[in-house]
DNA sequence: TAGATTGTTAATCGATTAACAATC
DNA sequence: TAGATTGTTAATCGATTAACAATC
């Protein structure tokens, strides 16, 4: 095998576009080398934990003493995470959510491109939302399949989250990113990313009481 | 002690919405008693999870053959969230994710009720979104130490994540719902509860990927 | 009673943290 | 060389799942 891509723990991809931020960051400064012991203070975490995330997507590895080269670092998250490889996505939704998902600038560094806006809503439909055009519904699987798109984001209301989840499906969306409060039903090859508001509310609501009451 | 409440695991709080909205459903179809078992299947868990999960949150608990009773542990659920007293909470910067936020209908039922926007945009200061006030960010510690408000919403660009959060700490805010790409600093006693659509979108974009390859 | 479901104790699993030998 | 840092193996921790006795 000509480059076998070790087994990276889940949670270990979620912080990798933490360590990303951080050494751009380092790098407009004009560091060079970086060690995980540094990353780690400067990201609060344990330093082993770095130690063993950043060994999991380092090609070259780093060297005792000095650490990793800095730019290889980045260059080797990038291409873990796919930055490099910009994909196409559609909002289905363009309510508020839908429309700030749309106009968000940050996507394009994460590797996301939102070509595309859908919804049912006849006003809206035909408009534009940061240069992208809003369609109907009815065009998603013919668009979707004609771009090769993959990725479908649901900012609709819950009630109609899956019938839309449904014709992503059938129109081709590998992943979907999910920001309504709905369990969706799927076929096994597609993955479901469900962006859970009310559990991080929970969590915060349940800390100010906790606060509050001791 | 009167009435201790038994610990509940962090991952077992942030299913607990899911539980709610998935028994109010039940609810509205006429159901009075529920079991764990059909639970976790309606929501795909695991039973003894669904279970533990229950359990640790119901007063009365559940009976062997029958269940649980349904309307008691919606009210048991929405009493240990929190939602039976909902608290008032700000966003600062408010531009198109902060708008949605303030936009949404949603929060009212998970116990948050967002008073107010901030901004130090001169355009936004004194206009209204979904019937709420812009205030300049001057204007911050005044009114949640006027009005009690403990819970605060941050929604800036990256760069000013920090600083706005020092005001709120000083503005008296005990809990930090974060969307910046940021690691805040706080003192010990401020919660912050990172919304963190980078690493929600990393293991997106690696789905898509995993999939397409093989 | 028989059977489904509860609540709990034990086993497993994955992720984090600690310990340590290898090395620049 | 001495010391910091790497990569890895072992120990710990928390959460999930399995096993089972109690009970309506």
């Amino acid at each position: 095998m000509a480059w076998s891509e070790k087994k990276v723990p889940r949670q270990t991809v979620k912080r990798l576009p933490d360590y990303l931020t951080y050494l751009k960051g380092k790098a407009d400064e004009g560091v060079i080398n970086i060690s995980a012991p540094v990353v780690a203070k400067g990201l609060n975490l344990n330093e082993v934990q770095v130690r063993k995330d950043l060994a999991s997507v380092s090609q070259n590895g780093g060297k005792p003493k000095t650490g990793y080269m800095l730019n290889g670092l980045i260059m080797d998250i990038e291409k873990y995470l796919g930055y490099d490889n910009v994909k196409d996505a559609i909002v289905v939704g363009v309510g508020h959510l839908g429309s700030a998902l749309m106009s968000f600038k940050g996507f394009q560094n994460h590797g996301l491109n939102i070509i595309a806006g859908f919804d049912t809503d006849n006003d809206l439909i035909g408009t534009e939302v940061n240069g992208k055009k809003i369609f109907s519904n009815d065009f998603m699987i013919e668009l979707c399949k004609k771009l090769n798109i993959h990725i479908g984001i649901i900012t609709v209301p819950n009630e109609y989250a899956q019938e839309v989840c449904d014709i992503m499906v059938k129109a081709g969306i590998l992943a979907v990113w999910n920001f309504a409060q709905v369990h969706l039903k799927v076929p096994g090859n597609i993955t479901v990313q469900n962006e859970n508001l009310a559990a991080s509310l929970a969590i915060l609501s349940k800390s100010v009481k906790i606060d509050n009451i001791y």
